[in-house]
DNA sequence: ATTACAAATGATAATCATTATCATTATCGC
DNA sequence: GCGATAATGATAATGATTATCATTTGTAAT
């Protein structure tokens, strides 16, 4: 959340801290939900902050190279990003009638039951696990 | 896969059995994988099984409504759909650096785990849980 | 079988998210 | 501050998916 923390992360990966990079970065902290890059631009716009919807994109996907954001894909034709966060996973619920998404915070059964699962399939597939993302598709509350 | 059983289900969903329909069902039991739309539009080429692009999409789509197909997304910018097998589910092992994908059974203990999960999500959400997919990434044998 | 009618199809235009292009602007190490 | 170079903005291009609509096909009833 520092801005310093930022500065630290691009220099690493050599590359320039912009009024447009720090400007989306705030938008996940704020908001703190999984958007799309639409959603990135429109909030954007709302605060006055001109960003080019070219530029939403290409920086979504730098802070995604980046480790920062990671990419999610609900089944509604575009894909949204949210903060990661380490060692805690979010995953989703997903409502097959309305389409709305619950993010869940990993249970802790789960975070090590996943993680045992990692190194079975690591040595079943010679397969180097770097993350992982679970849905579950259902009815939410307010469909069932 | 006897045709039987298609014809019982397209009969339960009011739906018309059609040789198109026939047609892309045989694909997806040939060649056992995930496929892109395209590709099953191509596969059906070169059968000279003249299926239009759009009736492959129309049907795709009818055939994961009416479950015999679900859809998976990798982060190539493409829907996969594949044949739905319970209870045994497919996960998935995305390769970042080459997209290649290996598909595996859910090992005995994940089903068990994972049925587990479902129940305390219910419970604790009020969201009646249908599907799930799970999809680890990283880098496979070749690339790691 | 034949008919009748709704559902399905094919060809192709339209849509919409994402990416590429390229001239202009901003960042950062010196 | 300067200069090299990365980043941006405006917009055109791309590519997957969806909509349209005239024609064909499947099916249930005759």
């Amino acid at each position: 959340m520092p801005k310093r923390e930022w500065d630290r992360a691009f220099a690493y990966f050599k590359k320039k801290m912009t009024s447009s990079r720090q400007a989306i970065m705030e938008v996940f902290e704020e908001e703190k939900k999984h958007l799309s890059a639409e959603e990135v631009y429109d909030s954007l716009k709302g605060k006055n902050q001109k960003v080019g919807i070219a530029t939403v994109y290409r920086n979504l996907d730098l802070l995604t190279q980046m480790g920062i954001l990671h990419r999610v894909y609900f089944g509604d034709g575009l894909e949204h990003y949210e903060i990661t966060r380490k060692p805690i996973h979010h995953h989703h619920l997903v409502c097959n009638k309305c389409g709305s998404v619950i993010d869940y915070s990993e249970l802790i059964e789960e975070s090590e039951f996943i993680s045992k699962l990692e190194q079975e399939l690591n040595t079943r597939y010679n397969f180097k696990i770097e993350s992982h993302q679970m849905y579950f598709y259902g009815l939410c509350k307010k469909c069932r």
